[in-house]
DNA sequence: TATTCCGATAGTGAC
DNA sequence: GTCACTATCGGAATGAG
């Protein structure tokens, strides 16, 4: 596991599997049931080490975090029943694109918020937020899926679409990033 | 007779005829015979103050002119005539736009150099180097003449060419411009 | 769908 | 094709082992 040399969110970090066949497209090496296994079952590690993380930087502004937190510091006994917390788990992503550019088969670990200097251009952001996009848990794709088809990297020029609330921004990257920080504001109260 | 505010030579004046009627297009205004007399008039001495002050700025590193210099200074009698020096005049163009922005009727009368910082972009060398620009010599056009409806800018996305050898830019303006440059150079030693 | 640099292209708003 | 500003789009070079 290493961090993304050009992160695309604030956490984004890469799981490297150990392969001898790293040159494989990630679909096909992913056909491998064994070498599917031990990649998720690294990539659960690596997504919780990055949901504590998630916690340690935002939790202070999170509301729910919040509750959690007055739960334990005030001691208040709700039946003996501490809050949750905030889900960080759901704020991470798993997965690999239909078009990597890379040679070294690698699996991206990322927040959701896109929020990093790099993130620098529309086919940047598409390339995590559309079908280009495909969730380690949804591998081996089924023969007839049409992101086999993918890897030409076509839908990375979609018109887009804020993670968030979904507003469309077609090609306007440059709105769409300063929404972006805003949305980032909101989602770490969330 | 101004200067250009934004000079697309190193000497770009412009001449704006009195005249009641100078919101018409200069294809149209021009066919008033009086108006277009007058203007020719006009730059026939605009035209000669421009070429005295090429040969003020530029007449030192001439060729032609030094031949003329040495025949002065060193009082060499070649059957008592003085070389004529360099012709400057003819390193000046007058003419019109085919499609002008500015509402207010204007000619341009400048060097053939193309050299200056306000020279930005390829349709500001095209709207001199191309049908787009219409000597005042060549006014009033026939009806049939196809400049008439070259006022769309058509013609501004030509192929860039340079004016002195011909060689063709495409659509690399940044590489014109610093041919120019060197052409420039060459140019003051004709 | 690696980055980075440069430059061409496109839309806007101002005057 | 007025300018100036911003941003999008497009090609070319890049360089580790």
């Amino acid at each position: 596991m290493i961090r993304d040399k050009f992160p695309k969110s604030s956490i984004h970090l890469l799981i490297l599997p150990r392969t001898g066949r790293t040159r494989l497209h990630p679909f096909v090496a992913f056909q491998d049931g064994d070498l599917l296994a031990s990649t998720r079952a690294e990539a659960i590690k690596v997504k919780g080490m990055v949901a504590e993380e998630l916690r340690r930087m935002f939790g202070r502004e999170s509301v729910t975090e919040g509750v959690r937190r007055a739960a334990i510091e005030h001691g208040i006994d709700d039946g003996g029943v501490v809050p949750e917390g905030r889900d960080w788990e759901a704020e991470v992503m798993v997965g690999v694109h239909a078009g990597p550019s890379m040679s070294h088969l690698h699996v991206h670990v990322l927040s959701r918020d896109r929020i990093s200097p790099c993130m620098k251009h529309g086919k940047h952001y598409n390339s995590f937020n559309t079908e280009f996009f495909v969730g380690l848990e949804e591998l081996p794709l089924k023969e007839e899926d049409v992101r086999w088809r993918k890897d030409r990297g076509g839908g990375l020029r979609e018109d887009l679409e804020c993670w968030r609330c979904g507003r469309g921004f077609e090609n306007r990257f440059a709105k769409l990033k300063s929404h972006l920080d805003e949305e980032f504001e909101e989602w770490k109260k969330d």
